[in-house]
Order: C-alpha cells, then structure tokens, then sequence
DNA sequence: ACCTATTTGTCCGTATGTATG
DNA sequence: CCATACATACGGACAAATAGG
C-alpha cells in the first residue's frame, strides 16, 4: 500500500493517512477482507507516530469502511454497496435537515463537514 | 457543573467525562449557550489529564451538543436534540456511501438531487 | 496595527492495560 | 503463557485561532 504523507502541508498527518488508505482501498490496492499494515508498522514506514495512524484508523473505522480490533489488526470491511439504502438515507437526512430549516447549502455543508477527505 | 470521575471503573475516563457533561446539560445544570469550563480547569479540577478532558469534548462536538472552538472555548449548542439527530444522520450517510465507494463530491451531488429547491 | 494571554489542535513520546491468537 | 496489536492515559511541545488591551 503506498501512501505519502507531507508534514508541510496544511492538512493534518491523520487526514493524509486516512485518505491515502481511502485511495489505495478504492483503487482496489488492498482488497476487501484484506488486512492493513498494524499501526506501528504504518507509521514506522511513514515514520510517524503511532497515535498518529490510530487515530487515521479511528476516523475509517467510524466511517464504516475498515474493521479495527485490539489484538487482530486491521481488515477492509467487505461489503457490497447498496445503493437503494444509500438513497433512502439521503432522502431522510434531507427531510429531517427541512424540518430544521437548513437551506440546501446548509445541507451540504453539514454533509461536506463529516466527509473529510 | 458537577462531575465524577472513577478511575477504577472499567468504563474509560473520557466516556465518564462526556456522560458527566450530557447529564449535566439534560439536568440544566448548564444552559443553552452557556460555556462549559476550558479543557486546562476541568482536567485540573478532576484530577485528569487535558488531553482526556479534550477527547470527552470532541465526542460531544461530533455529537452536536456542543460548539468546540479554538481560542474560544466550548459553549453548549441552542438545539441539540435537532442538531444531534442531524449530525447523526450525516454522518450515516457519508459511512454507508463511503462504503459503497461513493466521493464526497458524488455524496453531495446525491444529497442534491434529493434536496431540489 | 501590535502584543499578550487564553484555549483548542496536532504531534510526539512513554507507560500500562486488555483483547486476540 | 506468550507475543501481537489496539486502547487508554499521561506528559510535553509547539501551532493556530480567538479575544482583549
């Protein structure tokens, strides 16, 4: 898995990790049920600290895209998309952002706020 | 505010932490608005690291019931039922899409389209 | 405009705990 | 029992946003 990461660059090291794992999953880089490198590994080769892959990790994991359990490592979650649930959940956020009486920007913005690349 | 924390108990710090400051807010023992102490005096006060009382913040910050800002302080958010559900269901979204290996720029072209003005 | 104090954000390092195999 | 690997908590350092003088 290749991932680069820039201390220079104003986005956090945990941001980069995470969306470089993002990539290198959606590239099909590392397969579905496969396991990511352990957190110390990582950031070893990234020469990072661990907490700083830990918390890449925590990010994906509540993300719902990778599987993190003390002891086992880390495994790409293998799931097939499902695109009519995909589309009855942004129907629902939708109505419910109405009732709030968020504008379609508002929306987007709250929806752009917890998809951070 | 009053809070306890158990360092005994199996449940982490952190997680004592932000259910302290949910029941606390539910009770009205702290108002809408109202500032929560900074992370320095209520680490000090319950004989805890900053660093914890930080995390058990940024918990309730991806919550919705409070506004976490740099310089500023914490401050409990006006809404936090409505906003919580909301950020609840955002987040949802954005786990299942990114699941099914959506973009952000696809997630929010599918909020879109549910969203026509 | 400048400076300072406050406060959270990020990152590092270390130590210890706990689940898994 | 032992090694692996994440989880929690501590501490320190510096950066960045904010507020106020």
């Amino acid at each position: 898995m290749l991932i680069r990461v820039d201390s220079g660059s104003s986005l956090p090291l945990y941001d980069q990790i995470a969306s470089g794992i993002r990539r290198a999953i959606a590239d099909g880089e590392v397969g579905r049920g496969e396991r990511l490198p352990a957190a110390k590994e990582l950031a070893a080769s990234l020469d990072v600290n661990m907490h700083t892959v830990l918390k890449a990790y925590g990010m994906l994991r509540e993300e719902g895209i990778i599987e993190v359990r003390r002891g086992r490592g880390v495994t790409v979650i293998d799931q097939p998309a499902d695109r009519a649930a995909l589309a009855e959940s942004a129907r629902r956020l939708v109505a419910d952002a109405r009732r709030a009486g968020l504008t379609t920007a508002e929306i987007v913005d709250l929806v752009e706020a917890h998809a951070t690349d």
